[in-house]
DNA sequence: AATGCCCATTGCAGAGTATGCAATCAGCAT
DNA sequence: ATGCTGATTGCATACTCTGCAATGGGCATT
């Protein structure tokens, strides 16, 4: 809708590959030099970008603080925040919620194992989408004809050879997962790793949020982990119910 | 220097402070509602903001994947990884790595402790530039002019009886730190907490990144912890020696 | 030390884009 | 039904952004 910022926008999926120079940039963006380089002086200014030593261009430091000020002030993890804790300190695994928005699903919280052998995770990575218990759930919940776009327009890669194979499997497994009100990855993503998972639902009964147990193999076999899943419902629920009950808006900023 | 970008730009900290809807935008631009819109729909389509269902937006899912992106690809971080885990098995407790970056100190990864009582800090958050031992080691090594503007116009909050009073302390500090090689805070930041930190030099020596061992006094005493220091120093220089050996540049990419 | 190359940077005039206005539309409460 | 609040759209104007070409700075080579 706007040129300028768009082309400004366009810079930063770019310089998250990795450092780039001035004629680089300019030349992905498909602009004059001294274009690119008034976009970067005001990206700069902003902190969003950050010049390093050599001159090259790369992604800086606000835009961390940006995201992580951003996750913090997230109600649905503010209020859930507490019961992953409790779920953690009940059954020591790690403890992942996420959320789903325009077709991605991102962690936005993690409580960590208390065991040795732990998940490799990080909040605000995206999750692989096909496989994971939790972006099963949240998909789940899209209105049928979205659900179907979606499915269609992923890919499906093989992680491991449980894993989600095409489009009309996983629309299959998101039926399942619909119906029964939680959702399972059983080696789908990683070989070794297994996670139940529950949806946490605001207001009208929709999916704003889910949350999942997940532990190796080595620590808990799959039937084992299983029989958390009660449990995990449970968690979810309260949640929900907190969710509801106070859907926490920190008074209306307004503007003198 | 680019009036739309810039202005645009100013969306993303105010949106960080929580979701806000088109008239609060504009008036905090101070630009037509219309304005505001083509701004806000570019940023949209970009992913960068989201709508929420009352049609309010917030920061979008995008940005903490292109900052997750962007840590994942620091080099430090990649490399001196697998050093922080080894401390970490070593001594059990919380290891942090952070960089300097205009004006402010970050923690770009962790490594959490095995106990059960841990420090809260989080990967991205901004340290506490006054007391953390990292924030120290990373301002120490500014050239002199640079250190004492950026000691001049910070502020020197009092998180707790021990925390540096003022610049003219906090310089005196620097200056130590500087001398010695490593850093520490004891209960400057939160009462019963202490970190050691060692720096990450680069290639002429400069600290390029710093790293810190944390650990609350209910686990270990401030004495105990600084027993750990020729470890973490260690450490540090095996980081450093790994890091000027291969600055692995992953091929620079080229534009076709 | 001098030269040449590469890349960043700047001034400027033209072109195109963003802006603000005012009107319209949508949703919600009265 | 009616009136409010807040989002959205079309359009003419003015201003901002753009690309060019020239300048400048840093670095390696001779």
């Amino acid at each position: 809708m706007s040129q300028t910022v768009d082309r400004a926008l366009s810079i930063l999926p770019l310089l998250a590959e990795g450092p780039a120079n001035l004629e680089q940039v300019a030349q992905r963006l498909d602009v004059h030099k001294s274009t690119a380089l008034r976009l970067l002086r005001t990206l700069h200014e902003h902190g969003i970008v950050h010049r390093q030593a050599d001159q090259r261009y790369r992604l800086g430091a606000r835009l961390f603080a940006l995201a992580q000020e951003a996750m913090e002030n997230l109600d649905v993890r503010e209020i859930a925040h507490p019961h992953l804790v409790e779920l953690n300190a009940a059954c020591g695994h790690t403890v992942h919620l996420a959320v789903y928005e325009e077709d991605e699903v991102l962690y936005i919280d993690k409580v960590e194992s208390r065991y040795p052998v732990r998940m490799y995770s990080r909040i605000g990575k995206p999750v692989a989408l096909t496989v994971a218990a939790v972006a099963k759930l949240l998909l789940a919940d899209l209105p049928e004809p979205e659900r179907r776009a979606v499915a269609e327009r992923l890919d499906y890669p093989r992680y491991t050879s449980r894993s989600t194979p095409d489009a009309a499997a996983f629309l299959a497994e998101l039926a399942t997962v619909r119906e029964q009100g939680w959702a399972t990855d059983l080696g789908g993503h990683e070989e070794s790793i297994n996670c139940v998972a529950a949806p946490i639902r605001g207001a009208e009964g929709r999916v704003v949020a889910a949350m999942s147990v997940s532990a190796p193999n080595v620590v808990v076999s799959a039937d084992e982990l299983l029989t958390l899943l009660p449990r995990v419902r449970r968690t979810a629920e309260a949640i929900s119910a907190d969710y509801v009950g106070k859907p926490i808006r920190p008074a209306e900023r307004d503007t003198p």
